[in-house]
DNA sequence: TAAAAATACTCCATAGGTATTTTAT
DNA sequence: ATAAAATACCTATGGAGTATTTTTA
């Protein structure tokens, strides 16, 4: 039930972005954000977790094995989504 | 991508409470929101999907054909979520 | 006529933007 | 040195609540 009022398919979706695009600043060019809006998300997804699911640095970034699970989820619901809302 | 601003998962578990729940004011109940909140929840997501989900009148309450095969995709989305979240 | 739903209005928290700082190559 | 990420601060708005009105069995 809501009550878990934050957006949780926009993190999905930024967080897809992420994983795809290689970069935070590439992800908010794709989702039409600024590169501030996208790293708050991300973070906010991973508190709201539990986890961490990107190894960051300032030049690179890996997934951790739980964000490579999570970002599979995320497609599949995604998709799903798509076709629900289509 | 985002800037769809609105709540798509929150209006998708008050949309199946109200299908579950027969009423709106029972789904209000069981999602912690009031019956307001619920009604617009409801009036919002026709509105960006663009179709009618149920008829409702003050007594009785029926699935659109539309609303049928919506809820079925909301149940298989949130169980999904469900598991990606845990 | 009494219940459930819809709505007008108000308020606030979430989440976005800008500007700046930090970090790593 | 520079480009990317993080963060501090500010702001806007989506969405919740309350109070009221409308609806229909």
């Amino acid at each position: 039930m809501p009550q878990s009022s934050t957006n949780r398919l926009a993190a999905m979706e930024i967080f897809s972005a992420v994983v795809e695009q290689g970069s935070f600043s590439a992800a908010a060019r794709a989702c039409r954000l600024t590169p501030s809006a996208a790293s708050k998300a991300i973070t906010r997804l991973e508190q709201r977790l539990g986890t961490k699911l990107i190894h960051r640095s300032t030049r690179q970034m890996q997934l951790t094995a739980e964000g490579r699970w999570f970002y599979e989820r995320c497609r599949h619901i995604l998709s799903d989504l798509e076709e629900a809302e289509r």
